[in-house]
DNA sequence: ATGAAAAACTAATAAGCGTTAGTTTTGTAC
DNA sequence: GTACAAAACTAACGCTTATTAGTTTTTCAT
């Protein structure tokens, strides 16, 4: 009967996790049931037990995927060469743009990651806590080499953090700011400041 | 048999929205039991009804609490004739010592509101979109005034918005990082910039 | 066309949920 | 101490949940 559609490019695994990233942005992980992910896609819920193991590996494939990417990222900007400013203006750029692309799956891991059981939580906090170190050696080499202000690392770090995740609410205004008005604008108030 | 131990100078009820809020934050609306709520105020699930209405009772009263207090600061600051950028700075800490003495408030507030039910949601909605729009107007004001950079003031505001509201990370640093110490360098680094 | 594998279905399970009903205990004012 | 109200208790309801078992349909290579 109803068949589940797989999406370009991909398994009908992937249309099914990309289905529940949607869902669990919208309505959060636990409230959002298995009956209702098989609406969307298109199926009764038993049925998708026919490609995935369950609903915690639905979150799971959602928050590494996202987590990985990220990762990668930061270990490709490490070994090019260039100045500490230059690569926190890719990084604030890149988070945005993996906001635009993959809005869902970024703002579950960022979100819903504590509905992950052992031990992949585990897995995810040290995964997180060590992107965030890394990125705050970034800034003390900066302070060191006199490219960036004497202050402190860790809030720098985690002020920019704040700020790139928080970009969710930006969704709501995507058609009144265009997404290299926002770069530009974000980019220089974070790392120029807001005062004249 | 067990008595639900009123908080200092509040009622049980507000005993039990204390809790709630600690344990929403911990394991999210969705996810925490009335079950679980009793156990931790000491005490079997059907007595909690001799106090509250309900468990989406607990999540209301929570988020328009820390909804009214901020709406409240807010309205204060726009009566006090001072400098923009005075006015941006008091802003700014003023989620800081909110996020310092109201954490798990503020994080319910913050992060599990999509889980109100209408009225209150659309309530609650349009009482943050308020408070965003009049926060805008005076960063407009601050660019008119030539105090502020000629930024995008939706960008800037949200920038701020998300860079205070994403705080909650920092409560994992708070034994290494004074509040002054965040204060001051988050106020600088938002409003002065990181670069040198 | 046929047979095997993949993937859908229906039915049912056990567990957990918020909440209500009805009863008993506790605290308080006279 | 007695009576009244507040607040606790136990038992249970109806509903939803993720998931499994067992069966039927679909897909596809030969």
């Amino acid at each position: 009967m109803a068949k589940i559609k797989a999406v370009a490019n991909g398994s009908k695994k992937d249309a099914i996790v990309k289905k529940a990233a949607g869902l669990f942005r919208q309505k959060g992980f636990k409230a959002t049931s298995m009956r209702e992910l098989a609406e969307k896609v298109g199926v009764e819920a038993p049925s998708l037990y026919n490609h995935i193991g369950g609903k915690s590996e639905l979150l799971q494939l959602i928050c590494f995927q996202v987590a990985n990417e990220f990762t990668l990222h930061l270990q490709q900007l490490e070994e090019t060469p260039q100045t500490v400013v230059k690569k926190l203006d890719q990084l604030i750029r890149f988070h945005i743009k993996m906001m635009l692309q993959s809005y869902d799956e970024l703002y579950v891991a960022n979100h819903e990651w504590k509905h992950l059981e052992d031990p992949y939580l585990s897995n995810f906090l040290s995964q997180r806590k060590l992107y965030e170190s890394r990125m705050v050696q970034l800034v003390k080499e900066g302070v060191k080499q006199k490219e960036l202000k004497n202050i402190h690392p860790y809030v720098a770090v985690l002020t920019i953090l704040s700020a790139v995740r928080g970009l969710e609410f930006w969704q709501r205004h995507k058609k009144d700011i265009p997404a290299d008005v926002l770069e530009n604008n974000m980019v220089n108030q974070l790392l120029n400041g807001l005062i004249k």
